[in-house]
RNA sequence: GCGCGAGUGGUGAAAUGGCAGACACGCCAGACUUAGGAUCUGGUCCCGUAAGGGGUGGAGGUUCAAGUCCUCUCUCGCGCACCA
């Protein structure tokens, strides 16, 4: 070891207390209706019949990567375990689980290259993450451990997308329903009809859409999973492509998902990123015919009170109607910009995103509020995936229509006057109208109000509401994820059509492959286990799976009820834990801790899906996570990312191996802030570590440490009993405090308590400091309030707390045999009390004096005795008084003209 | 470009509008020691021998009093990014 000398055998603790609580089951979080075992610490301090109130507290469960733990993961586990321990300790049933979100892409890639199963590659990869997240003492209940890709789970995955598929959103009860109760119009008779009037409204549903397709991994991509037109994982190129794929209608959810986040605690930036990314504007539909043409194009704009002001129209490159309305002179042009187009990723599309291109399509249309004739463009300026595909250009007041109407030569007509006069000329904001007929004179507001009823009376036009949020494309080429359980039949037409399984069918399992390859002809790996796909005649299963994302949506339900055979969760189960009908419980998991790259796919997914269980009856609160905090991230010791490139990656394995996991877990804490991002630093390891020691030192006598430490060198018996041979110190004695060391003592409750509260767990650990530093030169260390410090200590290194502890309980029957569920100690306020208090004397807010007084001086004897201060006089005299502010037990301040 | 955060010693950071820098790291000095990269004691924002002065990215403002509140501005980080 480089770094000299233990400071204490947290060596042997470590693994002695872990094997305790694992044999003793002590975290254990029980259910209603569970039998507790009598000798269970749980049982013992909640002896009374019922559960008391419960504490859900959840981390983003890992995906077991190769690479095993990365000093990230422990940050937010580690404060998640000390809420856990604090709550159990404050009386709380506490519900602290762990799992793994194991289906995903580089165990499927290590498959393809060496033929190994992905499910060999992912139980070794969870083995290590597993050995490594219990050398750290984590308080888990583990008789909870999920697996995404154990068929005892998916099975539920599997169920919950079977009920997805059941189910339509009906907008006028604004939430899902059986597709049974979708009413079928009159003209929809024959079976195939009705089979695709159903399944266009299901929550899961086929379409044929252009998706985003990575050539290089081999699968279809959610649009949350491309950056800048890049693969988000591996970084590959991916193009827009059509295909046949699964969808869910997350969409119909946006504007609950958008009002529910009014109800949680989240902070305000993650609240953000999840309202820019659902992207809710109000606006206007506006319908433009096509002159000469029986066509009606619908543009989508914020802007309606300009529409006096649009002088031309742009449709994106793949709007539906191109084609139909370009004239014959205009079409080579077109069609070659439209190829041109299609065959440009969306990062050259970003990237070529300040030039400006479109083409003329020859066409005209006409401007229902004063018939105008404007020509028709098409430009990849305008998404096709966005509002309706088109837009009315009003150069004048938006920036993108004046640029292409600059380059293009298309006229400009301002309509909106700019509050401070000038030239309007790209004026944006709100103003008043002109140039506008009956819109004349109208602030914006009140115009977008007029025009749009105007247009409603003419039904030429509607108020609407865009979001910027798609629908969830939902299946992946892949054979390491669910299998959906779904069969094709062919109908009397001879036409494809997709029927669920029924749900005694579940789980589908994946088929055995040899190569996990996608086909030649570029369809999903499933597709090479033909026998697996051919289920009889003329009925094949599905070959997409699941993204990652399906298990992660609902892993919070299933730890409530992990081993349940018969249902995903058991009713009684889900209501205690996620808080429903108890009076002041937390409504869903009162904590979730986890990284800010989950802010808007996991989060906006998990939040979707238990809004669809809710409605279908199988959950009870409209939302999932009440609390959520995201961990900030730790960089390196440069203060640069992380990673293996840059050589900067620490492993928690050689610090746990130099400090031990106490150390470790509290150094974490100690860095600063959770939410903030922040350099590692080995040497602070170190200060949190010597720390520690002092607290062993504290409590230990020193000659039998001394015959400890030979003991070991000379190694005639075994480390764990050399252990049991340290003694207390003498100095320890069961004497009261003295006011002062009980000034100590409670003024750590208080602090230590508060910041649990507030989740300020370094300034925790700073006041754990202050009272060893305290306490370590007490002549005489009275034993109560030493065991009480423990109780304060033990959520945040709770190896060496119970150590310590078992030691001063030593020959105390009555004592527990863990620390983990000793109530929490009270502060007293009594026992804070001062009777003196020192007093910053200031003149005109600088200080001048400290006086030391007694607490309860009245204001105009405080007032006096500053005035009367020897180092206050010379800034005074000769100087008018004009106020003297006395803030009680704080400060004078003279203020001198 | 838009949105959201954050700027405090050599470093990580503390501070209900009330004594800026708690608690640590590092550094300096000393003690103990065969030895110290262990431990203990003291010191450590800057200028100044001191008295004193200056100081929380910058400029203003409110206040008896501002790291904290308000206005403007700069820098960095994160997110979104032709979203009509």
């Amino acid at each position: 070891m480089a770094i000299g000398r233990r400071q204490y055998p947290f060596d042997l603790i470590e693994p002695k207390w872990q094997a305790v609580w694992e044999r003793q089951q002590t975290f254990r979080a029980w259910n209603p209706g569970e039998n507790i075992p009598v000798g269970h610490p749980f049982a013992q301090r909640h002896p009374e019949p019922g559960l008391p109130p419960k504490y859900y507290v959840l981390d983003m469960f890992p995906y077991p990567s190769g690479a095993g733990l990365h000093v990230g993961h422990p940050e937010g586990y580690t404060a998640t375990d000390i809420l856990a321990r604090y709550r159990r300790a404050t009386g709380f049933n506490v519900l602290h689980p762990m799992g793994w979100d194991a289906f995903g892409l580089p165990a499927e890639q290590y498959a393809i290259k060496t033929g190994q199963h992905p499910r060999q590659t992912t139980e070794a990869n969870i083995a290590t993450f597993k050995r490594q997240i219990q050398a750290l003492g984590f308080s888990y209940d583990w008789s909870r451990e999920v697996d995404t890709t154990d068929p005892e789970y998916f099975k539920w995955s599997q169920w919950i997308f079977l009920r997805l598929y059941q189910s339509w959103f009906n907008p006028a009860t604004n939430r899902a329903e059986s597709i049974e109760t979708l009413v079928l119009p009159a003209d929809c008779v024959t079976e195939e009809q009705q089979r695709a009037y159903r399944d266009a409204r299901r929550l899961a549903y086929v379409a044929n859409a252009p998706v985003n397709w990575c050539p290089e991994l081999g699968t279809v991509l959610s649009n949350e999973e491309v950056i800048d037109g890049k693969s988000e994982v591996g970084g590959f190129p991916v193009v827009r492509k059509p295909m046949q794929q699964w969808m869910l209608r997350i969409t119909a959810y946006a504007e609950r998902l958008l009002n529910d986040l009014d109800g949680i605690d989240w902070s305000h930036s993650l609240k953000e990123m999840q309202r820019n990314w659902i992207g809710r504007s109000e606006g206007a539909e506006v319908e433009f015919r096509v002159a000469g043409a029986d066509l009606g194009i619908t543009v989508f704009t914020t802007r309606p009170d300009t529409l006096f002001g649009a002088t031309y129209m742009v449709l994106s490159p793949e709007h539906r109607f191109v084609e139909q309305l370009t004239t014959p002179a205009q079409q080579a042009a077109v069609r070659e910009y439209q190829r041109h187009a299609a065959g440009k990723s969306d990062l050259e599309r970003t990237e070529l995103a300040k030039d400006k291109t479109g083409v003329f399509t020859g066409a005209s249309a006409v401007n229902p509020v004063n018939g105008e004739l404007i020509p028709i463009w098409i430009a990849d300026y305008v998404l096709a995936t966005y509002g309706t595909g088109a837009i009315m250009a009003v150069p004048a007041h938006d920036e993108r229509d004046l640029e292409f109407a600059r380059k293009f030569n298309l006229p400009i007509r301002l309509v909106v006057q700019a509050p401070g006069g000038g030239d309007a000329t790209g004026f944006v904001g709100d103003g008043v109208s002109v140039n506008s007929g009956f819109l004349d004179g109208l602030t914006t507001p009140e115009a977008k109000k007029a025009i749009t009823a105007w247009l409603q009376e003419k039904g030429v036009g509607r108020r609407t509401i865009n979001y910027k949020l798609r629908d969830w494309l939902f299946s992946r080429q892949r054979y390491w994820g669910e299998p959906f359980p779904i069969v094709w039949k062919r109908d009397a037409t001879g036409a494809l059509y997709h029927e669920a399984l029924p749900d005694s069918a579940l789980p589908v399992l994946p088929p055995k492959l040899d190569d996990y390859k996608p086909t030649p002809d570029g369809q999903p790996p499933l597709a090479r286990a033909r026998d697996w796909v051919a289920v009889s005649e003329g009925v094949t299963r599905e070959t997409n799976t699941m993204p990652q994302w399906a298990g992660s949506c609902w892993y919070y339900l299933r730890y409530q009820d992990a081993r349940n055979p018969a249902a995903m969760v058991d009713p009684a189960a889900e209501q205690y834990w996620m808080g429903t009908g108890v009076a002041g419980a937390t409504p869903g998991v009162d904590l979730y801790v986890g990284g800010a790259e989950h802010a808007v796919l996991h989060l906006l997914y998990a939040r979707f899906w238990h809004k669809v269980l809710f409605d279908l009856g199988h959950v009870s609160t409209c939302e999932p996570f009440y609390k959520l905090v995201n961990q900030g991230l730790i960089l390196g010791e440069d203060g640069q990312k992380m990673s293996k490139s840059r050589g900067n990656v620490v492993n928690p394995d050689v610090v746990l191996d130099a400090y031990g996991a106490d150390a470790f877990r509290l150094y974490e804490m100690f860095m600063g802030p959770l939410e903030m991002v922040k350099p590692w630093n080995t040497q602070g390891v170190e200060g949190v570590y010597r720390f520690l020691g002092r607290a062993w030192r504290l409590f230990v006598d020193e000659d039998s440490e001394t015959a400890f430490e030979q003991g070991l060198t000379t190694g005639t018996a075994s480390g764990a009993e050399l252990l049991e041979q340290v003694r207390l110190s003498a100095a320890i004695q069961d004497v009261p405090g003295t006011p002062e060391q009980l000034k100590t003592l409670h003024a750590c409750i208080k602090k230590v308590t508060e910041d649990l509260d507030g989740m300020r767990f370094n300034t925790a650990i700073s006041a754990l400091m202050v009272f060893v530093n305290e306490a370590i030169s007490w002549e005489v260390k009275p034993r109560g309030i030493l065991r009480d410090f423990l109780t304060l200590l033990q959520p945040f290194s709770p190896h060496l707390a119970e150590e310590l502890f078992s030691k001063l309980a030593a020959g105390d029957p009555g004592s527990p045999a863990t620390l983990a569920y000793v109530p929490w100690p009270k502060y007293d306020a009594a026992r804070l009390v001062e009777t003196t208090v020192e007093i910053a004397v200031q003149v005109n807010g600088k200080l001048r004096d400290r006086l030391v007084v007694p607490v309860d001086l009245p204001a105009a004897e405080l007032e006096a005795a500053a005035l009367a201060s020897d180092k206050v006089k010379p800034f005074i005299e000769g100087k008018t008084i004009k106020k003297i502010i006395v803030v009680p037990k704080k400060l004078v301040n003279i203020a001198v003209a």
